[in-house]
DNA sequence: CATGAATGAGTCTTCATTCAT
DNA sequence: AATGAATGAAGACTCATTCAT
């Protein structure tokens, strides 16, 4: 009884942390705008309530942002395991990086502007996204498709150009073009000099 | 005598102008946001100045940006007169687009937001960058440089990653990095097929 | 327990309420004029607090309005149940009716000048006022004291005068006058040919 | 040549005059609104100009207004010159006073706004209409057509709700219906006591 | 733990008023 | 005299943050 009861309230304060995250990345997603009394109303809890959860808002874009780069880097073995490793990168770039760059523009816009003040708080989610263009990487490497010595780093700003991409056009064909153009930048040299 | 008054009144005016812009332009770009009363009182004048010279933000932002990418489309005619085609989009690139894109970071946002509302207004400066690639792009091809399909649009996304540069970091061997990625990406087919 | 204080909180929020309430009257009893920060400041409250309870300036004057109109019509049965018909028409005017009047002038204006915009909102208040006079009329009508013809728009327009009374000056005697003047008007005639 | 040029000087300067007062007039009439420099843009002058010829809103208003009374003031003797002191009476409330009193109202309420601080400015035109009010009074009086016990102050708050017309819509009816309302109140009693 | 009323600093915007030309 | 750019005070409004219950 006593143990339902604090479960129960477990359950329920775990509940308000998904609301309230997805209604910031709700509210992130389409107007780039974040405010703790809209979020609170929103995700049907009083403003204190956020305030528990996320002490300040740097901590809660950073934890919706978290939640989307997990996605999108677990994704990545998965993918490795089931394609061969053009294929992998192919398919996370055109399926997922994509999506996660359309999307993510306000928040990455919030999350500049959240830790402008004190430096670098996403290094680290920065770091897995760069984690996972590593994996890419190295399997092509591996598999002699890419030239040995790309940094992610680099590879990685050569697809930023895809959170320029409209989602309501035709970003698919635009992704298809860049992923191209920047496939054919990291392939092997055919004979030997680059430049 | 008269016209002496008149002018030393416009050359104020003008100067005004000047101060206003370029506070905006600095606020702008360290810190992405842009508030009248500051720039206001950054540009040394009364708030009302700045409603007499800008009647709104958009205005204000867009001048600004219009600024920034005039200075940076009006070159490439000149690099293009002093450069080989290859050269010229090197230069562009690394010399002036990367200072562009690290710079106006905030102002692109601020732009987007600030347009969120009344559609495509910037469309018109966007066109004029593209514009600017074309030429390079145009230039390249005709010197058998580049393939000859290539599309301003995907190359300057393929660019897209200079937005993300760290002004005081190493951004220069990084601009490098990108522009060297992005050029092995748009040179002609060594032997045929692309993929 | 846990009652009580929720009961408390409750009350203090009426109790904001009312004092801004009150201290809105008043200011626009005075001045006519109506800034936020200024209530806000006289009621002893945020800004956001009077933001909270009047999302709009019009509400806020309309809450006032409506105050004064209900005391104002609400008196009217009482008086028709202690007093004979005319008896009771000259104490609502010259007890209730003027003090309404003279009072709310600022308030009419502030209505007007918030309703301007959109169209007819207070004509709901208005048809309360033309209520009461219409009942006054009704009850003098039955005890033949006024002619049966008189509609309560005319009636009220007569004692429009009252709104340019001083509340410094010698108010008193001069609605006497007016309403004198206005009930002779509304007898029935004497004879019988109006004009 | 000396001569005419200050001349036409001085026609500008009156003809400045002029507008300003029109455009004032015009806007006040319209919005109740009266901002300088709007004034001075739809004066096509400056807004020094304005202040030039009026030093503060008041002295702009009360000109306003002063151009107004005189013409609703003057128009009486000739009233009585051409019809019989009832008639007079009639004409001069339903054809004159009703569209004073309409077009006036944001006047009136821009006029206490301006003088609340300052006292009774006004005090003077209040005067002229009240001046006028009793000539008809006189003449009536002495036609027997009203009582002699009148007070032209009463009187003109009797048809103090022609303030309340509007001038989009019934206003005709209306002021007619006032107007015999107040006219009724106004006879001499037909037998003798009055209450 | 949750709530949401209250706070007030800060931004936007308008407008009366001044003053150099 | 006329002009209109500049000024800045003042009011409207938003929103992050606190805190009593």
């Amino acid at each position: 009884m006593g143990t339902g009861s604090v479960n129960s309230r477990r359950a329920d304060t775990r509940r308000n942390h998904e609301c309230i995250l997805n209604a910031a990345a709700e509210s992130l997603a389409e107007s780039g705008e974040l405010s703790f009394n809209t979020i609170a109303k929103q995700a049907g809890v009083g403003v204190g309530t956020v305030y528990r959860h996320f002490s300040a808002p740097e901590e809660l874009i950073l934890a919706v942002y978290q939640r989307e780069v997990d996605a999108l880097v677990e994704v990545v073995p998965k993918l490795l395991e089931t394609h061969p490793p053009q294929q992998a990168f192919r398919v996370w770039t055109t399926d997922h990086l994509t999506h996660y760059m359309m999307t993510k523009r306000g928040l990455v816009d919030a999350l500049r502007a959240a830790t402008a003040s004190r430096g670098e708080l996403p290094a680290n989610t920065h770091q897995m996204v760069l984690g996972a263009v590593a994996e890419l990487l190295t399997a092509n490497i591996a598999a002699g498709t890419v030239r040995a010595d790309l940094d992610p780093e680099t590879v990685f700003r050569g697809l930023g150009g895809l959170l320029f991409l409209d989602p309501s056009g035709d970003w698919r064909n635009q992704t298809e073009n860049l992923v191209d153009l920047v496939w054919r930048g990291m392939r092997p040299d055919e004979d030997g000099a680059p430049r």
